[in-house]
DNA sequence: AACTTTATCGTGTGCGCACACACAATTTTT
DNA sequence: AAAAATTGTGTGTGCGCACACGATAAAGTT
């Protein structure tokens, strides 16, 4: 089946291996007769190309940019570069190289540099992750002009360019959904909810409307009769504005089972709780951040719907390989899966993040 | 960083590529002075052989044997089977190459054959699944005796062997726990279970009865005063048989809250009880089968628990590349993750399922 | 002194591919 | 008709590595 190579095909098609690379990569210059012979060759024994012997022979010729926004301290971003550079470690020999390239989230024209800097280096792909705005859009336009295949990742903003790969990232929708059922499952008298957007930044406001939104369909669909409140708050980092909010909420709805903290802010409202000792609320929140691990191992009844972030960069960084070197056709949209995360199997997902740290330390 | 090669290191020692060859492969006939020197060149320069030359160099050099039980028709080996030839699609270009090995479960005599086969292959590793039996101990010997490194999957047996790599599979212990957490999460009112074992072949009972050890020991670290009947069904095709013996149950523990089946054959379990109309009862189950599949979608409470078989594959020759040629120390237990599978995010994990099955038709 | 043996080390080749270059055959231009 | 441009093909080289083979020098043997 494999180890056929192009001098096989190149001997069945009686010419030399030149003409066989030629036809294979489009470079011109056959005729048409060679051509078919070629080609009639390549169907009947089923030529696929040694991917080893591709990339030693290539050897550093497919450049690819990484654009994301400058986070350098949050833990989101940090997984997304570790799962890029998992996926580099393992293509890294078959002629790759990466580069990266962040810009600054709020300050305007900051995109444009990471345009100007593109134009200078000549990539063949990108990686990018951008919210939808203006700049963004420029961006884009370049990526086309100048024939670069790109992934998106984090944000899917719909656009009819013909170099536009596929989007990874996380269903926002879904997510909610199973949310709602975590809740639905775990609380048993008290079927009343809240709903907690604790975000600073109004521009991910779409993900958690969509959060919002499978969250409140999954129960239109179970008919179930509940009610739930929905607070955005915007202050973070004060502890003490968190604890009036949630006990305002708790004050108004005695029957409130359940709170869904729509980011990865989770460990506060599960600290608060313990505070108030009101531990028989149920929690869902995002991300198995070290915060929301220690408070997932006290809090009696928690989930965590882990969106392994760093899987976010290594797919797209797969989907890269597949694309330029085993000319695969790709899925527009790829979902990561949704782990659910309690204390009972907090271990085997730990064990993933020690070995993908254990990887990126080693880059 | 990257892009060190053995010339840069024999440029720095002063030496030529064949001692650093030599060097790096203890091969011998080097002096000290020349080998310390290598090395020392090795070390300041952080040299990482490049995976893709050598595989091109090695050319079909290590022959894998994969020794699995004759089952054709079970779902959960065919996965195996998948996830092994999607991590050999990965990697037989670096000069793999793998070779099947059934033997048959219930025929004695059976592995002895194999090993006569193995014999005259001379392979270099192996990846082998069998019970802890007499016959396996010949096989052992044989693999320690001929200096084949080996990773088991699916039962990990015990023994003190240098050839031994890893062990890869599933967390019985820790999926049972797994399984009582979520009923008691799922159940609001009636606290008491069942474990049902429906297997026909004794053979696989370790299994099952560390998955019962692990159910029953989160419900006394609760110290939920639950009772727990235990019933082993052999007859597990017979759905008469099931359905009296589930009446039984049913009628015998008013305050019965949900079943856990221990193995996949909660789909037949699912449909006496919709048949019974006494879908009020929370069911756990293990493994996404076509039919576990379709009564999860039909059923209101019920549970997954997906073992991933084709992970447990894919691990293995991931661990035989990684140790073969990446010189990398494996964990010596490797346990895969635990999905929790419901209605609700379903999708996300058929969707990897796809992926398998159209890697593995290609292949 | 003329050998053989042994230890140590360098060179060369090929893995399969991409690509530059050389050269021949053919067509077009002068 | 000769010169120039174009097209079609074959050959050669190198990517980094493994490994066979041969070369060299030192040590041992007759």
């Amino acid at each position: 089946m494999a180890g056929i190579t192009i001098k096989d095909i190149a001997s069945m098609a009686k010419v030399s291996t030149g003409t066989v690379d030629r036809v294979l990569h489009n470079r011109g210059g056959v005729s048409i007769q060679s051509k078919t012979k070629v080609e009639k060759a390549l169907k009947k024994l089923n030529y696929t190309p040694n991917l080893v012997a591709r990339g030693l022979a290539l050897k550093d010729s497919y450049k690819i940019a990484i654009i994301l926004p400058k986070f350098d301290q949050d833990e989101y971003w940090k997984q997304q570069i570790i799962g890029i550079k998992r996926a580099y470690k393992e293509i890294q020999n078959f002629g790759f190289t990466i580069k990266m390239y962040n810009y600054d989230f709020l300050h305007q024209g900051s995109l444009d540099a990471i345009i100007k800097r593109l134009k200078r280096h000549k990539v063949h792909a990108a990686i990018v992750a951008v919210e939808s705005d203006q700049e963004s859009k420029k961006l884009f336009c370049f990526l086309e002009d100048n024939h670069v295949f790109y992934i998106q990742i984090n944000a899917h903003i719909e656009r009819a360019n013909p170099n536009f790969l596929s989007f990874v990232g996380q269903d926002s929708f879904q997510s909610g959904r199973l949310a709602a059922m975590l809740l639905n499952y775990a609380c048993h008298i008290n079927k009343d909810f809240a709903i907690l957007h604790m975000e600073e930044y109004l521009a991910t406001s779409p993900h958690l409307n969509k959060k919002q939104s499978g969250f409140l369909t999954y129960l239109e669909d179970q008919k179930l009769k509940s009610k739930v409140v929905i607070k955005h708050i915007q202050t973070v980092t004060q502890r003490d504005e968190l604890r009036k909010v949630l006990k305002g909420i708790l004050s108004k709805n005695k029957k409130l089972g359940g709170l869904f903290i729509s980011t990865s802010r989770v460990h506060a409202v599960g600290e608060i709780l313990i505070e108030l000792k009101r531990t028989d609320i149920v929690l869902v929140g995002f991300d198995l951040l070290t915060e929301n691990i220690e408070i997932l191992k006290k809090y009696p009844k928690m989930f965590i719907i882990n969106q392994n972030a760093s899987l976010q960069g290594f797919y797209a960084m797969q989907f890269l390989f597949k694309h330029l070197m085993q000319n695969q056709n790709l899925e527009k949209i790829k979902y990561l899966p949704l782990d659910i995360v309690t204390k009972e199997n907090l271990i085997n997902h730990l064990h993933m993040q020690q070995r993908d740290k254990l990887i990126s330390a080693k880059i």
